[in-house]
RNA sequence: GGCGACGUACCCAAGUGGCUAAGGGGACGCUCUGCAAAAGCGUUAUUCAUCGGUUCGAAUCCGAUCGUCGCCUCCA
């Protein structure tokens, strides 16, 4: 059994076989900090970043790198147009990036290099391209010489006379062929520069990615993942520019993310409907918003609704009600196969990664579990275990989307010391069939975002908004 | 114009040649409960945009049509 997904390189699922056995090396392109990022980005940080924990999942080591992109045409502009140096305005962001990762449950990168740690290694590279005659310097700009690498949009599948005769690309003169690409941007008066064998300049917004995941994984690495759009032209360049010097395959396996829409509709701020991720995740907790992308499949689009949330926040409540339940309940007699349905859950997920699928899996677990722990026997010993160990493993050391501690036990020792006083008058009520003042109680907390669950064990509690 | 993706129930969404078309949400009925909630059981697609074709067999392959969307040098 081993792990299968689509290649955009190949336009095929195919078996992934890593370089190195047991050992994944694998680079998704970062965020280039000019603003917070948005819920579609947080799409693609969430997907790659359970790509790296199902290979974990499946006993793989991984080396994860995330590049920051922190020197760029919109971070300058930024710049600009606060009246501040453009390297404020990447530190504001990249701080702003690593936090509001953290708060969507996004495991920090092995590495996170920036542009501008890496400018040395990008003019070596550059000069390097120039010696083999695949770069070309006009007054301190530096292009790729596209027509010099022979395989150019094989990851695209575009042919370079077709891109020649596109009419949307802007005729700049210094080209030698329009479809040549910048490695290397000479600095304008009052932009930050650094030195460079051709002047003062900036590297181009592709180098930068070629670079930083070469340094850190190799020159060939396993897998490289990004956003649609990025396939072209940023992927394909940077293959185009990582290729032409070391000759050797960069990237052995694509990955690509579908878009998330609003309405049908691309997310754009002129449209109104762009929302960042650190004002969606104040709205509804990042579990939710983790399993709501996990439900579609990673390269279909997903089609982001205020009502699919809400859906999605009903269906995460069964899955954490029954972790809550196996981790309250005592010993019984009922056997519970987990085995059986984690082998299921990983066929599917070797699927190209088919969380949906592994979800159809673990419901039918759910289903089939509470019914065993709610029926008459109880679940036995050695297989509740077994279930919350399993759970824990694929909800929460893969997912990412259910909680060790839920309802109120994270609320204090106060409210957790009247909830307990008020429930027990509730209790005294009940036995005297007190009934309108047992239903008081609990139609009060309810509007209080408290809700009352009663069981043979006694009554339990937990926060509605949860 | 070029390249590509998609159309499965009321909503979301797997399945891509062969057992009864997963699963979640919603709705309705039932069990449990003082009543609820939670949980369970049952019902909710003889049919997969439409029309043809290939095949013993098609949601799945091929062709056409309709519709939606993405990329084609800012983009996750």
């Amino acid at each position: 059994m081993s792990i299968s997904f689509y290649n955009t390189l190949t336009r095929k699922t195919e078996e992934f076989i890593p370089m190195n056995e047991g050992e994944v090396r694998m680079y998704s392109c970062g965020p280039t900090v000019y603003d917070y990022f948005h819920i579609g980005n947080a799409r693609s940080f969430v997907m790659s970043d359970i790509v790296r924990r199902y290979f974990e999942f499946r006993g793989y080591r991984v080396t994860y790198v995330m590049n920051i992109t922190d020197i760029d045409d919109k971070i300058i502009k930024r710049a600009n147009e606060q009246g501040v140096p453009s390297s404020e305005i990447a530190e504001t962001y990249t701080e702003a990036f690593l936090h509001d990762s953290a708060r969507f449950g996004i495991r920090p990168a092995d590495v996170f290099p920036r542009a501008t740690e890496t400018m040395d290694e990008i003019i070596a590279h550059i000069q390097g391209l120039i010696e083999k005659g695949a770069a070309y310097n006009v007054n301190g700009d530096v292009f790729f010489r596209v027509s010099a690498f022979k395989e150019y949009g094989k990851l695209s599948r575009k042919n370079i006379e077709e891109l020649e005769v596109g009419a949307r690309i802007e005729a700049d003169t210094r080209k030698e062929n329009p479809v040549d690409f910048a490695l290397w941007k000479s600095a304008k008066p009052g932009e930050p520069s650094w030195d460079s064998p051709w002047g003062k300049g900036r590297p181009g917004w592709h180098m930068e990615c070629s670079v930083m995941s070469q340094k850190f994984l190799g020159e060939t690495f396993d897998i490289h993942a990004g956003g649609n759009d990025l396939i072209f032209p940023h992927h394909e360049n940077e293959i185009a520019q990582s290729e032409a010097l070391t000759e050797k395959t960069f990237a052995r396996y694509w990955m690509h993310f579908g878009f998330l829409n609003i309405d049908n509709e691309k997310m754009s701020k002129s449209l109104g409907n762009f929302f960042t991720a650190r004002e969606i995740v104040e709205k509804f907790p990042a579990e939710v918003i983790r399993f709501y992308y996990l439900q579609t499949h990673y390269r279909s689009p997903l089609n982001f609704t205020h009502e699919g949330l809400d859906a999605a926040k009903t269906g995460l409540q069964k899955l954490q009600g029954l972790y809550d339940a196996l981790r309250e309940a005592s010993g019984g007699t009922g056997p519970f196969d987990v085995k059986h349905f984690e082998q299921r859950f990983i066929t599917a997920m070797d699927d190209d990664f088919n969380t949906p699928a592994g979800f159809g899996v673990l419901f039918e677990m759910v289903r089939e579990a509470n019914s065993i722990l709610h029926g008459s026997g109880g679940m036995e010993e050695g297989s509740r275990e077994a279930l919350i160990d399993f759970l824990r493993r694929s909800c929460i050391g893969l997912f990412g989307i259910l909680r060790e501690e839920s309802g109120g036990g994270a609320t204090g020792e106060l409210v957790g010391g009247l909830m307990d006083l008020l429930i027990g008058i509730r209790a005294d009520a009940r036995k005297e069939k007190q009934y309108a003042l047992s239903d008081r109680i609990r139609d009060g907390l309810k509007e209080l975002g408290v809700v009352l669950e009663d069981s043979r064990d006694g009554t339990k509690w937990k926060l509605s908004n949860e």
